[in-house]
DNA sequence: CCGATTACCTACTAATCTGATCGGGAGTGC
DNA sequence: GCACTCCCGATCAGATTAGTAGGTAATCGG
């Protein structure tokens, strides 16, 4: 499985935003600072989800980026399938399926991406949001209780 | 996601190899010519499936490759985890968790990593024969009803 | 015993992909 | 006008992938 930096990146970058919004717009650097990520990098893949219609940006003095809409509108999928190229694209080649090994792997690919895609396609950006903050509560605020 | 060519070729030839169990062993040579695969690249793919306790060998005339058990007693996610370095390896680096991108990530990886080990475990190489077989049915002797 | 046959093993190479950096545009706000 | 910020193309080093070459060692048929 495995992501790709390029798309880790991206998604540690949306949720941050995903956290702030609805507010004005982060800058680029501000973000990488933020989650300690390279910078020119990052623009790079801020671009793709722009492009991607998942942020809004905003050029010159005091802009930046922020969320197109609101996080329970943006599937986690989507932002993926978009950072990655892969991630059930690659479907090239012509239908011959004489050799029966090739079936099989059609068929193993087609199962993997039925199940990667209805996992994330399930699931929004408020909800990965709240998961984190459950998540992150029962491990730091463990002593409180 | 993605499979490697590695991975593929592997799968490719021990469907072949289930396909022709129980019977005598098959030479890499062969497999190779009839999958159409890089005969050499596909010895060490073979070989590492025995390593990984799925094919057993004989070397000499008459030697060969057949698989060191039943059809239904391989589970697909096994063979492909042999063949792939990665398929939810890959947890490395200590655990911070501060920057909460991080989190994300984390949890969406770990989602996904459930979800393609389920579909891949829950299928042996015979279950993995009948639905080829199933569809290849459907495709090719459609003309038969 | 010999020679053919086949698996086994190591090292190497070519090409592609990934993760990044560089150096500027070009639009915007003060 | 000038600082600021996004925008965008080119380039690059290193890792990974896909594949090749060449030889060693076990085994079988005769």
């Amino acid at each position: 499985m495995r992501l790709s930096k390029r798309t880790e990146y991206g998604l540690r970058a949306i949720v941050q935003l995903a956290k702030l919004w609805p507010t004005e717009h982060v800058q680029a650097r501000d973000l990488a600072k933020q989650e300690e990520l390279p910078s020119k990098f990052l623009e790079s893949i801020l671009l793709a989800l722009r492009r991607g219609g998942f942020l809004e940006s905003k050029v010159g003095s005091g802009g930046g980026y922020r969320l197109s809409r609101a996080p329970r509108e943006i599937i986690v999928g989507d932002v993926l399938r978009r950072l990655e190229g892969r991630l059930s694209a690659r479907d090239t080649e012509a239908r011959r399926e004489f050799v029966p090994g090739e079936l099989a792997v059609r068929l193993v690919n087609q199962r993997l991406t039925e199940a990667t895609d209805k996992v994330l396609d399930n699931i929004t950006l408020e909800e990965l949001l709240d998961e984190i903050s459950k998540q992150a509560g029962s491990h730091q605020e463990m002593y409180y209780i």
